[in-house]
DNA sequence: AAATGTTTTAATCATATGTTTAATTTATTT
DNA sequence: AAATAAATTAAACATATGATTAAAACATTT
């Protein structure tokens, strides 16, 4: 077996203490978190959190950064990409998003909570560049759809994509459907998404 | 001029306090609003908070009640009614909630985060009959489309009508938008979704 | 093995926060 | 006007919570 110190063990403490951050910060937000349920989670002293990361907040950034990370950085690539062509971007968006979000539900909302409630520290760590009206995908769809701003389509696609993970406790409750049903038919959205949105290009 | 108790002033001091812990909560949300930042909101003394609603918790779930009414009410009545085609339940649909958002942008976020953090809880206030198979709205999917399950077109029309209300910080990051700029795309959406809706209905 | 450095712990601190109390002011009834 | 009830206030309470401290346990270097 191969020597470690101490700190590199199985998983680290501070390993340990980000991933229970990133458990509870999700599932309660910023505000609703205690330091005391994060050490729990992490089965660590309340101490090693301000010990490791100084104190709640820097912890959350860190957190934040990272999610901010998983939420906006596929989708910018994508979009920013040359090489492919409009009705591949579209597809890959809302796959790729179909495939993140069903491992982690409580992605969007978590992002787009503290996103609203830090708005100017989040300027700060935001991992996304603009995309400026010269990018890949705005230029392909102004040239298909010169006569609508294609800001629309965007919020279209993401929209289409993102609010059933957004709104599932509303429409579980709404429409009588359970967890596992939902689930298939998010998975379905993912072939039917690009259909509908390539059917809203050609609407005149 | 109207004799009227002093409980029943200009706005009454109950009044008062609710119209602020609307204001807070819808805000800051449940965990991070004081009692305190909603007494200062109302210029009253903290102790007249529970003097009147008992409880933080209590004072929250009538703003909750209210707000969910405010969120689902209306798009209950319109689906289940048996009297509009299809396409004008679509266009009532789209043009209520950007008509209600536009006015009260802070409220979806707000509804469905607080949905989910007092999931239990909100079971007991919900003013949502669920929406069953047989209600209008279904039905007339159902026939337009046999091939696909009808909730995903609630899915679509809300998608694309609310995500861009809870999403607005980011699309004012990640987009290079201003806020009057967003207002009018997002005004220009009450005509454009339903006729991308007629289109995805179409589409195969 | 001693010395030094690092990690962990239990206890404590300082402040924030929801709520209550007891007294005071204001309004209503007798 | 006196008596009673309702509304309001300042102060305090109890607990929660983020953070710190000082000592102990553990690991590494000399």
């Amino acid at each position: 077996m191969t020597k470690k110190s101490k700190r590199e063990t199985d998983t680290s403490t501070e390993e340990k203490i980000k991933e229970a951050a990133r458990k509870v910060f999700l599932q309660k937000g910023y505000s609703a978190t205690r330091t005391r349920d994060i050490a729990e989670e992490a089965g660590i002293n309340l101490a090693l959190l301000n010990y490791y990361f100084r104190s709640k907040e820097k912890l959350f950034y860190e957190v934040m950064q990272e999610k901010m990370q998983q939420f906006f950085g596929e989708l910018l690539s994508i979009v920013n990409d040359d090489s492919t062509k409009l009705e591949t971007k579209i597809e890959l968006i809302v796959s790729n998003y179909i495939t993140v979000l069903s491992e982690n539900p409580e992605l969007p909302l978590f992002v787009l909570s503290e996103m609203k409630g830090h708005a100017e520290k989040i300027k700060k760590i935001l991992p996304v560049q603009k995309i400026s009206n010269n990018i890949s995908f705005i230029r392909q769809l102004k040239e298909r759809r010169p006569d609508i701003n294609p800001i629309h389509f965007l919020m279209n696609i993401l929209g289409m994509t993102v609010f059933p993970f957004i709104a599932r406790p509303a429409f579980n409750h709404i429409a009588a459907t359970n967890k596992n049903e939902l689930d298939s038919i998010l998975k379905e959205r993912e072939k039917l998404i690009p259909l509908w949105v390539k059917a809203m290009l050609k609407a005149k």
